[in-house]
DNA sequence: GCAAAAGTGTTCCGCATACACCCATGC
DNA sequence: GCATGGGTGTATGCGGAACACTTTTGC
């Protein structure tokens, strides 16, 4: 059975910084699509498994290391690459964005954080590929716990509310959202505090790692 | 880029009969694992799109036509298929099981319904797959309608009743079940009855179509 | 008349929702 | 002392969970 088929990877990783979600993007230095911004990735090496691969390009062509990466889901509409018939197995990733110092190299010209209400036009079809990153990360707020990944080791509970309510892009009641956090059991408060600017000074809370993984196991039902 | 890397797409295809959920097998033909069952699937052409390919190969196989299909997941360790680096695409069927004669052809020795209990031992990784797509049927419950794709045209309340308790592999309160499917108004009581055996005749149901299309849009939040 | 399956209502409790005021700090 | 953001409690209503008896048929 001859193919001429190949094979990439593609990331869409989320980061959350102070109120914006932001997504990142490489700037793409060969054809196709030279200069235009695009979702890191690139092709699959022949004796290399799809998560190596995928972590591979985004060091490469971002610097940034990731912890947490699950599979979105595989593009293969023919057509949708000028080079033949390319397949991607895109990947959906989270990250603190101010932990990695972006470093571009290899097929990347830049790497950067664009908010995802501030996107470029995209290479290829990554904007569906981008669509669909965004609703699985919306989706996955209401069956499992989220933020490990995107907030500081120690942060205010206030973080934790904006965060929510930025990917739900509506208000939260702080009270009822703190009640329901509380019951979740999934945070730990510690003794400490920060003050930024005016206003009261907040406690710091960190996420309880055990209980945390062990609810995204389970699957909640959350509803804010 | 030179890549030596070739492209298949499975099929998980479930189907509900009498109290049974079963998959859909076949009988290999060839080497590699001639002689096992394994899931229907094989190579992708060149210019057809994935799920093309889904509904060829199963056509082919298993002479089974698929009206709800969808991507799974994507399998691609470096190891997965004896013949070299062969990335599988995964998907995942509904069908009514007696709506169709099985045929199998080209590849396939042999297609077959197999009670997900009594499954043979599988080929290749198709267990693993077969897993995940058992993880995902039993997922959908909880956030979307389930049936229509599996059910008769008219049928009987507790046909309902049982296929959601085999699901989710308990019982089910009656009452309660039938309380929670009324109010989600998606189906239509009609002015028939049936009795099969003995006990008082049931009436039947239909499905509403476009209710039941705009729940899964929609989603809802299903606790029996 | 009895075995088998269908059909039907009520009570209770927990949780989501709505809602407003006091507290600690910086300037 | 005032502006800013942090922190807290109560009352209401809806929906999930538990639970048992009557009805209609075949034999």
């Amino acid at each position: 059975m001859e193919q001429k088929i190949q094979l990439t990877v593609d990331a869409v990783v989320f980061g959350y910084d102070a109120g914006d979600i932001s997504v990142l993007l490489v700037k793409r230095k060969y054809e196709p699509f030279k200069d235009a911004w695009a979702l890191p990735g690139g092709f699959v090496l022949e004796h290399e498994s799809l998560e190596r691969a995928v972590e591979r390009e985004l060091s490469e062509e971002t610097g940034v290391r990731i912890n947490y990466l699950e599979q979105l889901y595989t593009f293969g509409e023919p057509g949708r690459d000028p080079r033949g018939r390319v397949i991607s197995i895109a990947y959906f990733g989270l990250v603190k964005p101010n932990a990695f110092k972006l470093q571009a190299a290899t097929d990347a010209q830049k790497a950067e954080w664009f908010p995802i209400k501030e996107l470029p036009k995209l290479a290829f079809d990554h904007k569906i590929i981008f669509d669909t990153a965004l609703k699985r990360l919306q989706g996955k707020i209401t069956y499992e716990p989220l933020g490990f990944e995107l907030l500081d080791k120690k942060f205010p509970f206030s973080d934790l509310e904006k965060l929510y309510a930025t990917l739900l892009d509506r208000e939260i009641d702080r009270r009822n959202f703190k009640k329901k956090i509380t019951s979740l059991k999934v945070l730990d408060e510690l003794n400490e505090k920060v003050s930024i600017g005016p206003g009261r000074p907040a406690s710091l809370f960190s996420f309880n790692r055990k209980r945390y993984f062990q609810l995204k196991k389970e699957g909640i039902i959350f509803e804010i």
